[in-house]
DNA sequence: CAAACCAATCAACTAGCGTTGATGAATCAG
DNA sequence: CTGATTCATCAACGCTAGTTGATTGGTTTG
């Protein structure tokens, strides 16, 4: 299954790229590697001001490497494996064709 | 083969990732990805101010995403695949084990 | 040698990003 | 309904990263 997604577009790589580009946002992703949390966790778990969180938690949203959903008054976030295997496949290709010498300059 | 060199810290993560979340660069790296090129290839090919491209050429080299070697007044710089490879690794190890719903948080 | 060329560096400026503290919206408990 | 809890949003501020134009260092050519 899964033949590599067709890979990203550079734009939509670059956007996972910055939003991963972050030492917060990437403590984030970390919390979440181990599974789904709620805002509230993370907060303490991160020991974050609760808008400084936010602030993240959108923009991981917003590049679509987060998915959350609401539970009475709580929120639960958690990761998209899909965002991180697609940014793989884009770094595969990447890598993939980058062994050539250079057509010499003068 | 290749059992995915050990993978890396997450601050080394970080270091990979913020080099390259920026259009210019990323443009840089993509200019790369067919392989070498000389600096003055580069600034005619991405229509770029020298002194940009230059700083942009450093910070990506010392992130280690890219290599250089000098000939005569040339230069020519590379992409070094396994910085792409390391960072491949480290979203592999992300994605593996996120899949865990939430310890409910009430 | 001097002149031309390539690329790195520097200082000054700008703008975007993240931080902070306060306020607002939604849900639940009493 | 009232008060408490959870999270999102907002405006103001500060800082860092990128841009710009000029200068410097190093190499080759005449």
């Amino acid at each position: 299954m899964s033949v590599a997604t067709t890979s990203l577009q550079s734009d939509q790589a670059r956007a996972l790229l910055k939003a991963l580009a972050d030492p917060l946002r990437l403590r984030v992703i970390e919390a979440l590697g181990g599974g789904e949390r709620c805002v509230c966790d993370l907060t303490a778990d991160l020991d974050l001001a609760q808008s400084k969180l936010s602030f993240h938690l959108k923009v991981l949203k917003q590049a679509r490497l987060l998915a959350d959903r609401q539970e009475g008054r709580w929120i639960y976030y958690r990761l998209r494996p899909e965002a991180l295997d697609e940014l793989r496949g884009w770094l595969a290709a990447l890598s993939a064709d980058c062994r050539n010498s250079a057509s010499p300059c003068p």
